[in-house]
RNA sequence: GCCUCUGUAGUUUAGCGGUAGAAUGCCAGUCUCAUGAGCUGGAGGUCGCCGGUUCGACUCCGGCCAGAGGCACCA
């Protein structure tokens, strides 16, 4: 089976932060965790280069907007490392094998008779250089300048969006899981029910952009450009397979394009239809908005800086449904790091090993395990987009090897064998917990298969006794406390 | 204004027709292999408010109150 996942590509005007970096794990886990499943995955990022901010923005840096993007993105691609992302491609707006889909379909689309020539009003401001939309500005005053904003016309191309009206509520319809969660598909549908105005997508006024093929002074505007990013990445070479999309996991601020404008261009252009668009919520931090303005930033660095990488990444899985609005705290991210990582999970590795150390000489013999494991249940959530709740399960196995010590105290017990059994139990448990680890933690799920000597494994090898006889190497703690 | 969602122990939350579970924090007990970790127990909730349906509602329906979010060419 195939599974092909995409974040946004998002605008590479400024350095990743916390709400980047969270849409970017969460794929990397499902990503991770289909890859386990024994899944042919296709994890898509990048970033959308075009666009008039983009052109706008370089021109104040006194660069050329290629330049000004070629420099911003390895901050991303550098962000992604430092948050062990696997993706498999990262794709630019301005990569040449996506600039000619954009045109290919731009073509289809016009000769099919959904794109026609009008007039698009905006209101301009010549301080800014730009146009406003009504609801920018205030009392017909550009919200910067705070002068008067001059309502201007200029010719552009539209999209018939109108026209899909009927076909996109049937798709919502007929396909519960286009959008999730629930609540905003409801929140969709009773806006497509109520008015859908056409598309205006291209402009005039700045060249940044891939040029309409019927009309060459036109460049085509930012979302048709965008959105198709998801497949002409799949319109190479070897990856044409993976269309349709399983899921685009993006922020719920983009779900109108994602789930309107988005199906609407591709039943347009005949091309089947993702599966699901899935939009998460978004973050505060201490309870407040995000805000550049107001020193309210969290960006990839912080994050890792509190107590690293696996810590944040759990941290942002396990704290939130993945629907839902989440808290950023350092204390809360504290807390878990040291009672749940380093106390529960860290622990544990750290007093089995003490204990076959001390007993079989780092060596741990075969035998029977006498903790079972059911890796149905956490399937199955993953596969509804539970992730938090999936963590949850795989500490409750973790809280029961650390219940089984207690119970079967393998200090007291002088019996060699069974002695062997109690600790071949936890071993072997801890390697199941290093499988289902390695798509939230990755890098804590290596230390693990490290200390025990072992390969890790896949979603195959969830079952007992699979450990064989092995040299333990008990290493530094996972996790330090904060 | 219209639409959506939320309101359950100090905090974060699960459940959703048969009178509430968890995590965390707090208190106590206990073990000693371990990162003063682990394990056991306790205190703490009239499940936002008012009506209705029902033998019975936190769970369904209606109203109200409070909070959050969305309302398109802005990534």
């Amino acid at each position: 089976m195939k599974f092909y996942i995409t974040t946004p590509i998002y605008y590479p005007n400024d350095i990743p932060h916390i709400g980047h970096a969270y849409t970017t794990i969460a794929a990397d886990v499902l990503s991770r965790w289909n890859k386990s499943r024994g899944n042919n995955v296709f994890f898509l990022t990048g970033t959308d280069d075009h666009g008039k901010k983009i052109a706008q923005t370089a021109k104040k840096a006194g660069k050329t907007p290629k330049e000004f993007t070629d420099e911003l993105i390895p901050k991303f691609k550098e962000a992604w490392k430092k948050l062990n992302i696997k993706y498999d491609r990262f794709i630019r707006t301005t990569d040449k094998d996506h600039e000619k889909v954009v045109s290919k379909i731009l073509q289809l689309v016009y000769d099919k008779g959904d794109i026609y020539k009008g007039t698009y009003e905006g209101f301009y401001c010549t301080g800014c250089e730009a146009y406003y939309t009504e609801k920018d500005i205030e009392n017909n005053r550009c919200p910067i300048h705070k002068t008067e904003v001059e309502k201007l016309k200029q010719e552009s191309y539209f999209f018939k969006l109108s026209k899909y009206k009927k076909k996109l509520l049937d798709l919502y319809n007929k396909n519960p899981e286009f959008i999730l969660p629930d609540s905003k598909r409801k929140e969709i549908i009773s806006r497509v029910k109520k008015e859908l105005r056409d598309l205006s997508i291209s402009r005039t006024d700045f060249d940044w952009g891939i040029p309409l093929p019927f009309d060459k002074k036109h460049v085509c505007y930012v979302w048709f450009d965008a959105l198709f990013n998801y497949y002409s990445a799949t319109r190479t070479k070897g990856k044409e397979k993976f269309w349709p999309a399983d899921v685009h996991l993006i922020g719920k601020d983009i779900l109108w394009f994602h789930t309107v404008y988005w199906p609407a261009f591709l039943i347009s252009a005949g091309i089947e239809l993702p599966k699901t668009v899935f939009a998460h919520g978004w973050w505060t931090f201490d309870k407040e908005k995000i805000s550049k303005s107001r020193g309210k930033v969290l960006n990839v660095d912080d994050l890792i800086e509190i107590a690293g990488v696996d810590s944040a990444r759990y941290f942002l899985i396990r704290e939130t449904p993945l629907g839902d609005d989440g808290d950023f705290s350092e204390k809360s991210l504290v807390n878990r790091n040291n009672n749940e990582l380093a106390n529960d999970l860290g622990n544990l590795l750290s007093r089995t090993l003490t204990l076959i150390e001390k007993n079989f000489n780092s060596e741990i013999p075969k035998s029977k395990s006498e903790l079972t494991f059911d890796i149905g249940k956490i399937d199955k959530l993953m596969k509804n987009y539970e992730l938090d709740k999936a963590l949850a399960e795989i500490w409750k196995f973790v809280n029961k090897c650390n219940k089984y010590i207690n119970d079967k105290k393998p200090w007291e017990v002088k019996d060699k064998e069974k002695l062997a059994k109690i600790l071949y139990t936890l071993t072997d448990s801890l390697r199941i917990i290093s499988i289902l680890l390695h798509p939230f933690i990755p890098e804590t799920s290596e230390k693990i298969n490290k200390q025990l000597n072992i390969k890790l494994g896949t979603l195959k090898d969830c079952k007992p006794n699979l450990l064989k006889k092995t040299k333990i190497k008990k290493g530094e703690h996972l996790f330090k406390k904060i």
